[in-house]
DNA sequence: CAAACTAGCTAACAGCGTTAGCCCACCAGG
DNA sequence: CCTGGTGGGCTAACGCTGTTAGCTAGTTTG
């Protein structure tokens, strides 16, 4: 199901902040092509001029630190999150939507999940982030629950189960589908308004 | 309400591993004031040797690298978050538990978010661990739920809103304490079956 | 044509975890 | 009594990290 137009309750995409020289692209693409294939620890300021042909000293012509590369590449996950999220609500029928985002979320970070990690770790530089992103990103919760704060509970709950899972952190054995589902379960019923509040 | 032994499906206390020889507790000791009181960024082999008078090589007469002390920390973690959430069982009416439960974690964390950020974050040494205490550590979420999925889904939740919450990533102006209700009444809903499974 | 800017370079610094090798105090066994 | 082992410290140093200062060649602009 494609549905045009914004669903109720959704917030439209913001646009992608002044956009960036060309060569600070090349220098973004190679982190992340780093990042994502060698792993945080790989990502250092001399192996990405290195991936550059260049030396690391050089890169600061182009990024003042390199917390702003990182904040580069977060931007860019934020985005890549929302646009993959957003989607998911209008591919799927209304009662489908909260099962729905919960799987392309889990999907999206066990195929990025070193981004992923990046991005959700520690303190957010909230102020360098382009007006509305967080908003927008965060926005398909709230369409999925219809609540602020049952919204925020949900992302809380996925971004747990993510997290714990990329970082192989249930014990082994255990059956994460079902437990994806039985958080599902929890979180629908109470948003169906089977409960009240 | 106190009551004494096992409440139904409870587990029992792991012994503590080997114990510690005395200059190895002093340094953990030392390494988890650091920590606490100054952030992990301060916690380093030379910050740690200075507080206790010595030289940073020293430090690997006692531990082969930094993260076999943090390893240390870690455990000593898991046995306060374990005897503090298992306290709170005891400690409230049987239909009370699940939100102490949940009040317990969230005060915990809030009041040590450098060694809750440092047991969390990243893989788990298992290997290293005393046999028992993780099971022992994660068995009140399994005691409130009475399921297995369930209890992982709701513990997944209250990490993701803990560390959420101390990395200031809710968006400014957040009322928590009502996230936090949202996300007690889903579970609590399905928890008393009010929704089949 | 000169000035300014872009984007590279080398050399270097401080701080990190860690290793090698030395040394002294203590304590048990012959 | 002395001798060997062990526990627990030391200094010097290595390779890695992010980062800075200062220089330079090429391009663009007034």
């Amino acid at each position: 199901m494609r549905v045009p137009g914004l669903l109720p309750g959704e917030v439209a995409r913001p646009s992608a902040p002044p956009e960036r020289p060309r060569r600070v692209v090349e220098i973004a693409a190679a982190a992340r092509r780093i990042l994502e294939g060698e792993g945080a620890g790989a990502l250092t300021m001399r192996r990405l001029a290195e991936e550059l042909s260049i030396q690391a000293p050089s890169l600061y012509k182009h990024f003042s630190a390199k917390a702003a590369l990182e904040s580069a590449l977060i931007e860019d996950a934020m985005f890549d999150i929302g646009d993959v999220t957003h989607r998911a609500l209008h591919e799927s029928e209304p009662d489908e939507r909260l099962a729905s985002l919960l799987r392309t979320y889990r999907t999206y970070c066990r195929a990025h999940p070193n981004l992923y990690r990046l991005a959700t770790n520690g303190a957010l530089l909230r102020p360098s982030l382009p007006a509305g992103l967080e908003e927008w990103a965060g926005n398909p919760w709230f369409v999925v629950t219809g609540d602020a704060s049952l919204a925020q509970a949900l992302w809380s709950f996925a971004h747990g189960m993510v997290i714990l899972e990329l970082d192989d952190r249930y014990p082994p054995g255990s059956d994460l589908d079902q437990t994806w589902r039985a958080g599902a379960e929890a979180f629908g019923a109470v948003a169906r308004g089977y409960v009240g509040r």
